[in-house]
DNA sequence: CAGTATCCTACTGGATACTG
DNA sequence: CAGTATCCAGTAGGATACTG
């Protein structure tokens, strides 16, 4: 035998595309999940949202939303009054989001404690 | 009565700190979700990893790997040979994560071809 | 009210070269 | 093998000003 000690087995394809992270793609940029966490409430307009959501732009509002609509996350509806009245809100789509973003709520509530006494015993052990 | 209209209840609290945010801010980087997905198989060593995942480079490989062990998701073992063998694996902790990380593969599997075809909705809606 | 448009900075991440 | 160090381009996102 020309080799006594096999490898682990290869892993047998080269990761490019991982359906996990084309979700991670679409909620997780910087605003999204807090823009998530109101329009789960009720539908609301653009600057109640700009009021409700600490330290967010107007510019990454509109931006954030922009892109959420075009992806089907969430509907735009406007109201043709002056001035106009815009409400956002969840799609059908959107809303079969509502679960994972439990899941994501809840393993932060269980589990970042550790994460946070993981970074500090790694400091010390840097130290 | 001076208001017969009442307005929608505000939005009680501002929004700013989301637990999903703190969530994603661990697994929402750009090769953290393929690094999950080969170690999630199995224990892998480094050079493995870089050739498993398409396009990664040898910097981010690392810097995610520190990322990763220093909150406590992945654990590097050493095994001092000439040269060192350098073993990363999932963490209990990072184990925690898989049904999160099945969730999220689950929902694209479902609902991605859902967003695409609103992708192509909305860019005829423009045009 | 609900947006665009512009400018500008800071960070992310790729390429490349060197090391125990 | 498994890193670190340096440099550099592209982009994310904040501040600000203007508009239907």
């Amino acid at each position: 035998m020309e080799k006594t000690l096999q490898p682990s087995s290869p892993h047998s394809v080269l990761i490019a595309h991982c359906p996990s992270r084309q979700v991670l793609d679409l909620i997780a940029d910087k605003w999204t999940a807090m823009i998530f966490a109101l329009l789960e409430q009720r539908p609301t307009r653009f600057n109640e949202m700009e009021r409700a959501i600490e330290g967010i732009s107007h510019k990454m509002l509109t931006q954030t939303l922009r892109s959420l609509e075009q992806r089907g996350i969430v509907t735009r509806t406007i109201t043709p009054t002056i001035p106009p009245a815009v409400e956002y809100a969840l799609s059908p789509l959107g809303v079969t989001l509502i679960p994972l973003m439990a899941a994501l709520r809840q393993w932060a509530e269980e589990h970042m404690d550790e994460v946070e006494q993981a970074r500090q015993a790694y400091e010390e052990k840097v130290i």
